[in-house]
DNA sequence: CAAGTGACTTTCG
DNA sequence: CCGAAAGCCACTT
């Protein structure tokens, strides 16, 4: 069946799904890639958050390293905006990580799956 | 077209 | 826990 809309780009895929991840919750680089249908592209998720235009809004600072570190350096200013928003958001940050097991966004199929409007 | 570059991940010591 | 090595792939030079 035709679709009416135009095929998301891939970084947009990644843009959705780092979208769809609820306040107080976390993803991971891997994670956010494998949701958007793109396994194996952790990458190239860091390059699109690095590289979005200004003039979207984007949840980045939920994405995390697959061991719950920012993905900056303690204590540069990157890093300490994301942890402000983190904190902001209700999630604990402790020396630049955060506790995955607590904080992990796992979606049921159901939820992930009606994160797309139609 | 070849080589360098990452907001990454996993494995191994 | 830390670092190195290898795998990864889009993008830039």
């Amino acid at each position: 069946m035709n679709s009416l809309v135009n095929k998301p780009t891939s970084r947009e895929k990644i843009w959705h799904i780092v979208n769809s991840i609820p306040d107080g919750k976390v993803s991971t680089y891997g994670r956010v890639a494998d949701l958007a249908g793109l396994p194996g592209r952790a990458r190239y998720v860091g390059y699109c958050l690095r590289n979005c235009p200004s003039n979207i809004q984007l949840d980045w600072h939920k994405v995390l390293k697959s061991n719950g570190h920012l993905a900056f350096t303690k204590g540069t200013e990157m890093a300490n905006r994301q942890r402000d928003l983190l904190l902001s958001d209700g999630v604990t940050v402790v020396n630049n990580k955060v506790t995955i097991a607590s904080f992990l966004w796992v979606p049921s199929l159901p939820e992930l799956i009606f994160t797309f409007d139609y």
